[in-house]
DNA sequence: CAGCATCCGTTCTGATACTG
DNA sequence: CAGTATCAGAACGGATGCTG
């Protein structure tokens, strides 16, 4: 059995195990989110995912496929071959994170003119100052 | 004018103006999606905000109020009194957050278990070698 | 009351170089 | 090919003390 939200309707961010904190610590990560993106075309071995994504250092990326390996978002699949090769796919439950990574982007693309516009409204505000 | 999403489909995590990104660093932190929370039932001054979520140090909620208050998520009312009186309210734009967020929280709380029985099974198996 | 200044330990980041 | 090892720099988080 696993407690869910103890404080309901607030949440609490020190809470380890806060489903909206685990699922934000996630995401939140840069990489996760181009990894998920690079993935759901298929599945992709590593040398793939890095030139698909750019500018990673392979230590990064293996820190972030790890992490979502670990927390069942994809697989990692080790074919016995000279020379090595790795394929990593998306779980369906990795596969089923990208609608609400969807709904964000959305919002996101929406409201992001407004949020700039605030955002030099403020800055020169300051500015002046 | 403002471009948006020069790489359609991908998303440019390096872009400081990827909408996507703007959106996830802001809702990444910690802090943000507590404020918005605690704010959603209406206006609170600074130590009120700071009771309900519990843990913060001034420095961080003042950070992360200018930071909501610089991309317009909420207003910041100064009232000339003494002792001083401050008043964080969320905008539209921040109150129209929440949806966004409330899909995550939802998707977090359907697939939580699942989750953290992900990394059960990953960590006792690396456990096991 | 609201918050700024300061300081410090920790964490994160990425670059570079090397290996099974 | 697919990483690991190492390391320096930056960013962050938080505690403390002080002020308009």
């Amino acid at each position: 059995m696993v407690t869910i939200n103890s404080a309901p309707g607030r949440g609490d961010a020190f809470d380890p195990e806060c489903p909206t904190r685990v699922v934000l610590d996630r995401i939140g990560d840069k990489w996760t989110v181009l990894v998920i993106g690079s993935l759901v075309d298929g599945p992709l071995r590593f040398s793939a995912l890095r030139a698909r994504i750019g500018g990673v250092a392979p230590k990064v990326l293996t820190q972030t496929l790890r992490a979502m390996e670990r927390d069942g978002l994809l697989t990692r699949t080790v074919h016995a071959q000279v020379p090595p090769r790795v394929d990593y796919e998306l779980t369906p439950l990795g596969t089923s994170l990208t609608g609400p990574i969807a709904t964000l982007t959305e919002w996101a693309e929406t409201h992001l003119v407004r949020i700039l516009t605030a955002r030099d409204d403020y800055d020169t505000q300051a500015e002046a100052r």
